[in-house]
DNA sequence: ACTGTCTTTATGACTAGGTACTAATTATTA
DNA sequence: TAATAATTAGTACCTAGTCATAAAGACAGT
């Protein structure tokens, strides 16, 4: 007569898996409860998933955002970054570049106009959120080489 | 005769200030020894600085990114999200809002704007790297409640 | 030279959030 | 019911620290 009878290994690893995904900074003792299962289970669950803990989830996603905040203050990738005053605003110049296009058209890849403007705006935004207009960037041309993006209000 | 009269600790912090917003993943014994000085000096710097604990900025930086990314996926903030395969493209639209704005002027705050197309950019890269044109919005007028951004290329 | 203060280093107890392993208990199923 | 799978418990250990206390070293002024 098992009352409530908890899900399969399966499902709970699924669901575990889903949940990683969605808020991957929670601990085992917060997932275990969220499961009703014991921490030792759901460190089985994670093991078998090959989740890693949760400082190394921390590190992950700090070092692959990161590296995205780097790329744009370290001009290497990003080109020259002006006037970059964290949680303010930020300006940044690129010009385009051979490594950026596809090598055979010289056409800029399209996200990458995308990219531009976005990781300007990763450095820029900080604690306030809400945000304004349309990104309406839909390839309507192509971008060449040398060409330049003026993102606009 | 101090052979190697090792820097004053007001040099030491500033440079201990640098070296962390350079990179912040380092752990107390590696800037200690990078210093040639205790961990627990270090500890005493890290203290009168205020800067808190690898973990601890672990988790800042991954917080923090990680509330960008969400704020776009989750569309309460960034308004609708239409289309978005990470890694390769993605649009938004956002409808302007009041609490996006001064409440008293109704102007939407600049960096918004700028918010916008880089928090979605954002989404968009991934491991590829490399930009294109030229982020150039300036502030040059202000932007009301309803208008509409569109970054072009 | 001695005192007082600042700085640095040492030491020990404790913490979170785990890993790794062993063992025992509880279901499930053939 | 016996075998197998799943769950839970318990222990030792780890990292990267905190916090408090104490001792040692450096340097200045008198």
């Amino acid at each position: 007569m098992s009352r409530k009878k908890r899900i399969s290994k399966k499902e709970r690893q699924e669901k575990l898996k889903e949940m990683i995904k969605e808020d991957p900074f929670q601990n085992d003792e917060e997932l275990a409860s969220a499961f009703g299962v014991s921490i030792q289970t759901l460190r089985l669950d994670r093991m078998e998933l090959g989740i890693p803990e949760l400082r190394e989830r921390f590190r992950n996603v700090a070092e692959g955002n990161y590296q995205k905040v780097r790329s744009m203050v370290g001009a290497e990738i990003v080109g020259e970054l002006i006037d970059l005053t964290l949680g303010k605003q930020g300006i940044s110049i690129l010009e385009t570049d051979e490594a950026m296009a596809f090598k055979k058209t010289n056409i800029v890849r399209g996200h990458h106009i995308f990219s531009q403007a976005e990781s300007l705006a990763m450095a820029v935004i900080d604690a306030d959120v809400a945000l304004t207009g349309v990104a309406n960037i839909k390839y309507l041309k192509p971008i060449y080489l040398g060409d330049k993006l003026v993102a606009k209000a």
